[in-house]
DNA sequence: ATGCAAGTTCAAGTGAGGTTGAGGTCAAGC
DNA sequence: GCTTGACCTCAACCTCACTTGAACTTGCAT
């Protein structure tokens, strides 16, 4: 009885019903059963699919997550070391996405000033002028590896 | 000559042509046309695709971007005013992605010393022990507004 | 014991964000 | 002037992340 069905789960997950199934066909969450076959969430399903969400949001895709996730161990409630494991691995891909944004909000500060997104060259986007627009060669922010 | 086919933009912004003609189908840029019907595309678009990829990849839809590009004049070369602009408005949008970001990591990082996401509480994820795992309510990190 | 909301499976549908292919045109080099 | 690769449109298709619907079952409340 402390554990969740699957409309509770998703109420206080703030996610659908079919989501869940849906994260359990994707092998992201796991179920146990009743006797009439319905599903049994232990509260630790709670704080994961809360992870799976708040991944999600910032733009990680749910094969990303599925990948961290199987750090954690599926049947027993994670351990201070299974958060640890996960959370040493995924470091780097958060802060490479934080830094992707701190990069895209402040050029377009610094921009600001210089209008650089729109000229030639800028000292502070483009330092070396070794992108400058007349020449071959990237202007990309960063490289793209979609 | 300053102007350039979708070959060489695509190249250039590390993008598929067909990625460029859906974006202008989209509304997300704009092409001149040669008098035998090819894309020609200004400088200044190379700019515009960087900051869409850059704006995708960090986790903001397509219909997010093209509201922020309205910002941004369709003819004319952006001015120092456009981007400001567009920058203003765009900061506590890309603010609030930073912090989930910041949020995620920490919360992860925190909880190595606790164990507080397999725990029933955790003071430094939970403070007022508001949402102790076994009363009703919320265990969000954040509502979901999806 | 019965009603009915909440649960089950499975197949099909949806929307975002593109890619692929067919059938045809354009333009730069020989 | 002809070839060849890059371009055009349009329709169909694709993946990801779900949602919806049909047909049926469970389980709490009276």
């Amino acid at each position: 009885m402390t554990d969740l069905t699957i409309g509770q789960l998703a109420e206080r997950a703030g996610v659908a019903p079919s989501a869940l199934r849906f994260y359990e066909s994707e092998g992201l969450i796991e179920s146990l059963r009743t006797a009439g076959n319905q599903r049994r969430y232990p509260r630790a399903t709670l704080r994961r699919v809360a992870f799976i969400r708040s991944a999600q949001r910032v733009g990680l895709s749910l094969e990303e997550i599925h990948d961290a996730l199987r750090r954690l161990p599926a049947g027993r409630t994670p351990s201070k070391a299974d958060w640890a494991s996960l959370s040493r691995s995924w470091r780097p891909r958060l802060d490479e996405q934080i830094e992707r944004l701190q990069r895209l909000r402040d050029t377009l500060d610094s921009c600001i000033g210089c209008g650089c997104l729109s000229l030639r060259s800028c000292a502070l986007h483009n330092p070396g002028d070794v992108l400058a627009e007349r020449g071959p060669g990237a202007v990309n922010l960063e490289p793209q590896p979609r």
